[in-house]
DNA sequence: AACAAATGAGAGCACTGCTCTTGCCAAGGC
DNA sequence: GCCTTGGCAAGAGCAGTGCTCTCATTTGTT
């Protein structure tokens, strides 16, 4: 990737850009299912066949826009998080970047259901797709870190009454938190439970609303979303 | 409905419940959007054609997949949540309906992502689709509003401190259950609001185990619906 | 028996993903 | 300088799709 050499390959990375950006557009249009190599291949003036020099299929094209997705959908997250001026108000530095997924969600409902919906026929996504998909996850997670670090309430620390210590089902999570990240979380599998199910609830409700489950429960879909995942923060103790 | 009369209104019945068939077959082996008509057709040793006298389109047969497929998990939930003997058991009846419906969801994986997945291109769902989809829905509700019936804690009765009255977003929810129930929850609108949460959270719980975003988070899927779940339960004031 | 409606078969259209062959043209070695 | 190599685009073609139309046949009613 770094200042392709020859003219040649210059012009290979110039054109496999120009195929994704058309791609990205017909996504915007027309959803997943819809996207069609041909068309794509006809909106930057080349036969389909010549498409398959960039992409070896319709798959491989879908990935690449996973990804893009993926960044996209992230680096607004991440950049509506660092706006909020007052780093100690972790309600706000919440707020903001779960506000910032759902505006990206609706203005790009059908990119949103190409990460988040169901999956291609047997497609089963590349490791290439795992880095991008964590950036909205990684962001809450240090949030949610940081609260607690600063001598947030700690009543997320214990499982309620009549469940199972959690440390198990975790134990996958908390590893792969440990991984890459410096948070020391060891001692606190509750609260990477109770990330988990938030974390669920936030796409569970996105999920909800932009496939049409909510129709006929909730009109004001921004006033709800709200409501929800501030109580969702106050379900961790960051309230 | 009613005892189809002449033979020809019988031969109609019987033929349009064998394309079902064989596309409910379909759809179990290769997914909502590969679902071909064709296939079916052949499968029902027919012309393709000949189909479309039974069901005007794809989306039409989709959309008798769709109700099938609605009812069928609404039967499994509530057959399940009814073999409890202990019907004051509120827990025990709310576990044994969520882990139906997710035990229906990993056995049935591409009916679920046909009625939870990212919808179809332009579809709009049919009012058809809209009473079947309530069926699991509605008997959670009765278990909730059982055990707050029966004095349990009322800790769900109001909102958070820092969140808003919730009586604006959830107004069409609880309009919605006063319409076809006899419960009278006008004054628990914190309650319908927690309801519709921990109802998008199961959903999206499952979408994420059966979409593949759990993957790498965690291992022992069934133990942290169940964990999941009994939080909920928890959050509702049911524990 | 005669008519009309319902039904199935087949051809055909426009589209899809994908493969294969053909010819072109520029980059690199002699 | 030429000439070979290799990347590239174009086109034809295959098998499949949803859907429409026409035509013949079966079926039920009058």
């Amino acid at each position: 990737m770094v200042a392709a050499r020859t003219a040649r390959e210059r012009a290979r990375a110039e054109i496999t850009a120009e195929i994704l950006a058309a791609a990205r557009v017909q996504l915007g249009e027309v959803g997943p299912s819809q996207l069609s190599l041909r068309a794509v291949a006809r909106e930057v003036g080349m036969v389909s066949s010549a498409v398959y020099r960039y992409y070896a299929s319709r798959d491989e094209l879908l990935t690449a826009l996973i990804i893009a997705a993926y960044d996209e959908l992230g680096a607004a997250a991440e950049a509506a998080e660092e706006a909020v001026e007052d780093r100690t108000d972790h309600v706000a530095r919440w707020m903001a970047t779960c506000r910032a997924t759902r505006e990206w969600a609706v203005s790009h409902p059908h990119d949103y259901a190409l990460i988040y919906g169901s999956p291609v026929p047997g497609y089963a996504a590349p490791q290439d797709t795992v880095m991008p998909a964590t950036r909205v996850i990684v962001r809450l997670v240090e949030i949610i870190v940081a609260a607690h670090g600063s001598g947030g309430p700690t009543d997320t620390a214990r499982p309620p009454a009549g469940a199972a210590d959690p440390s198990d089902v975790v134990a996958d999570a908390m590893a792969f938190i440990a991984e890459r990240s410096a948070v020391d979380l060891e001692a606190l599998p509750e609260l990477v439970m109770r990330t988990l199910m938030v974390w669920s609830a936030i796409f569970g409700t996105l999920s909800f609303e932009l496939f049409g489950h909510l129709k006929g429960s909730v009109s004001d879909y921004e006033g709800y979303f709200d409501q929800t995942v501030l109580r969702l923060a106050g379900d961790l103790g960051l309230a």
